[in-house]
DNA sequence: AGAAAGTCTTGACGACTGTCAAGAACTCGA
DNA sequence: TCGAGTTCTTGACAGTCGTCAAGACTTTCT
């Protein structure tokens, strides 16, 4: 292949790739306003500036649609709380930044956070999502275990629960408040806030 | 009315009753098969004796139905962990039983389970589902605290988190199990149970 | 300019959905 | 045994779904 052809077909790549990812954007879009259950393909076609064909021209199927979707959140998601974690200089700084960080995406973004456990549970029926699925939670949970790790480092007491289970505890929290939050509950966001900073120490040894 | 045809009517009430809590064992069967988003009305008929027009006779629409649905799953729910309450002699024998008993639930009634979750995501985006969800979930965290308020009497030690957080980190770590329980991790229950004895003793006091 | 390749729209297909109406089959008291 | 009331089946309806093929439009290369 010549440098030109090569360049071209870069290019073309590139212009594929772009395209995919701006459908991928409108099908989040749709996903996290109407969840997986009444998302259809027509619904997506109709939140994009394209007409419903185009989707098979960029996807095969809407199995590999929805995969590359999960896969766009998952980076737009994995390094949410990294500044906090390299800015923060004590633990008393961490604690409260991580609490309140988790506070202001759960009001922010909870249109994609209940997409994300609505996908997460569709991998408890439909094995082809299970994979990419599994691969993000283990992301969430890396990212989880960086925030506690220099959470202990900074407090000089080691961690006294495992990252598996440190990214479970605090996950739970974070669903519950997106329901009552989602739900309308005032309270949800401090509670939240409030039962972040209590569990943090109570994951280090005493 | 008469006394013979209030009988009578009773009877049919009854009979009525008796053959919608048939249909919505049905129902629960299929959905914890096929999950909400695959779930049909004919799909459910042919799950039971009977064809599908029969649904419209005992339920007014699918809302109907499922919500129905939901609340049997929650009477079969809700007492599931009451006799470990009332029989635990000692702190360690509760800690201990109610973690093996999660962790048998996960392995035997993991369908059941990753259906409450599916349901629960659902009231995320449908608000008809929310009112009911939101109940059995709060009767959920009931139940849970009846098994932390308990540990902590027999521990002699006060709980150190609302009833709300204790619920939300419990669950967190049952839903991770039942996830990795279905993707075939085997070491899914074990994590399970001695996340749960580990994580117990953090809710009390030090 | 013309050909070739890439991109997008349109319209159709078979299958499936929730809902409902007509009537068959059944139950049960008189 | 008859007939009224209850229960259930059948078949149809209007929609929606994912998918795909035919062709129009656009871009790019020669």
């Amino acid at each position: 292949m010549t440098e030109v052809t090569d360049r071209i077909s870069r290019r073309q790549v590139d212009k594929f790739a772009e395209r995919r990812a701006q459908l991928a954007t409108s099908a989040l879009r749709t996903l996290s306003e109407l969840g997986y259950a009444r998302t259809s393909l027509r619904e997506i076609a109709q939140n994009s500036e394209f007409s419903h064909g185009v989707l098979h021209y960029y996807f095969r199927d809407k199995v590999e649609l929805i995969t590359h979707c999960v896969k766009v959140y998952k980076a737009e998601c994995v390094t949410r709380y990294d500044q906090i974690v390299t800015t923060a200089e004590s633990a008393e700084d961490l604690r409260e930044d991580f609490a309140e960080a988790l506070a202001g995406t759960c009001r922010e973004d909870a249109a994609l956070h209940r997409l994300w456990y609505d996908l997460r549970n569709q991998a408890l029926f439909e094995e082809s999502f299970r994979t990419d699925v599994l691969e993000i939670d283990k992301s969430l949970e890396s990212m989880i275990w960086r925030i506690v790790s220099t959470y202990a480092d900074l407090s000089d007491r080691p961690p006294s629960v495992t990252p598996a289970t440190a990214y479970g505890l605090l996950d739970g929290l974070f669903q519950q408040a997106l329901l009552r939050q989602l739900s309308g509950d005032p309270a949800a966001l401090e509670d939240l806030r409030s039962g972040v900073v209590q569990t943090l120490p109570k994951l280090l040894e005493a």
